[in-house]
Order: C-alpha cells, then structure tokens, then sequence
DNA sequence: CGTCTACTTAGATAATTGTCAATATATCCA
DNA sequence: TGGATATATTGACAATTATCTAAGTAGACG
C-alpha cells in the first residue's frame, strides 16, 4: 500500500531540484508539437527551407495529406512556437523561428 | 483549388532528401513518449537518479499520480526505449537507456 | 464588382490517451 | 502456507486528436 509514513527505497538524493511542473509542461507542449509523423516531417520541410521559408502550397502534395489537415498541423506547430508565416500576396511562408529548439535541446542533451 | 498541374511556388530544392514517413514515426514516438508532462518529470527523475537508477516506489509520490497511473506512465517509457528496470527483490529500478536520445538529439540539434 | 486562388474554420467521426478504483500477480519472509 | 508489500493489469470514462468534407474568408486582378 501506498500511504503514510510508507518505507521506500530513498533512491534519489535531490542535490539538484527536479524539473518544475510548469517548466514541464512547457517543454512536453514541444514535444507534443513534434510528436506527430506528419508534423515532424512538415516541421522538417520548413526548416529544410532556411531563411527564405517554404509556402504551405508546396507542403500538401508530399505529405499526401488534404489541405485543411495540413493547415491545422501548420497552426499547431505555429502555436507550439516553432514556426512562423508571413503572407506574400495570397501565399503564405513559413519558416522556423530560431531558437524554438533550445530549451527541447538542452533537456534532451542531458 | 489543389489539383493535378497546379502552379505552386516550388520554393524548396530538395538537394537533401526529406525524412522519410518511416523515420519520421520511429522519431515521433520517441516525442510523444516525452509529450506529456508526468512523463517528462518521470524520465527526468529516472535520468538524474544515474547508472543505480531510482525505485519507482519513489516516484509515486512526487508526481502526485496514482501507482496504476505511475506504472502506466513507465510502460510507456519502457516501451519508448528510454528507461530500462531491473528488478531487486519486489522493488523494480528504473534507469535510462544509454544512447536512447540520440536521434532526437541529432534531429532537435539540426 | 466578380472570379480565381490560397488558406482557415466548422462540424463530424473514429481513434487514442490520461486517469482512477478495483483487482490481479509477484516476491519476500515468518 | 499465509500475510505483507511492490508492481501490473483491467475496465471505465472524459478529454484530446488526426482526419475528412463542406463552407467561409481574404487577397489579387481584370
């Protein structure tokens, strides 16, 4: 039984401060942004593409999906804070904010 | 409209090759195993417990989670392949799995 | 103003997921 | 063998999500 005044191993000495409840959800909403094949692969394309970005037009054909999923996963990983867009007459470009990796890349490179 | 012979603005080369839809399943489960932030806390204390690793008895507690739901949680970081456990009497000892980031670090460090 | 094209939003649906209480399994020890 | 403790599984439920079609909005241009 789990209760009160339980014995447990004591595993872990806690010299440093475990990650935060909030910090933690901040960086799993990132990992939940790539967590998604096709969101993974769309981020990909946009990176892939640099400064100059990539328009959505050209990120439905290869990822086989219609154009209103794409347009959802776009949002997605806008609002994650991975990408962003700006608008060239009736197209939109995309490219990848810098530095939206940092915090995802410090955590996973120990 | 997006058919067949539409006009697009072909804006990326593709001198490199995208991830393929393979590649990209294998690396999305690997996020979606840290896109939750029970999950992350959890891998997080298994990862700061070192090489002895940490009894998941102790782990309970902190995440303020039911046991079934801390058991759950470790299936799925078991099944991610990013912890391992040895068992030690009725107790099981978490630990992480050398190596087990690498392709996600690869990927978020470009 | 209309019309074309690029994109977004709405609504629906099937599938997945995080959580818990209850129950089962496993290991140790007297 | 039987009781105590640690962990896993089951079953249920609410919430989220990936996807589509259909319809809406917005900019360019004649």
């Amino acid at each position: 039984m789990y209760g009160e005044g339980m014995v447990t191993a004591k595993s872990i000495p806690l010299s440093q401060r475990p990650i935060s409840d909030a910090a933690a959800s901040d960086l799993a909403s990132v990992f939940a942004a790539l967590a998604d094949p096709v969101r993974l692969r769309l981020f990909d394309l946009v990176r892939r593409a640099g400064d100059t970005g990539v328009c959505s037009c050209d990120l439905v054909e290869p990822l086989e999906r219609s154009q209103p999923t794409i347009s959802h996963h776009l949002k997605v990983l806008r609002e994650a804070g991975l990408v962003e867009s700006r608008r060239e007459g009736t197209w939109l470009w995309y490219s990848v904010v810098p530095a939206a990796l940092n915090t995802a890349t410090h955590f996973v490179s120990r």
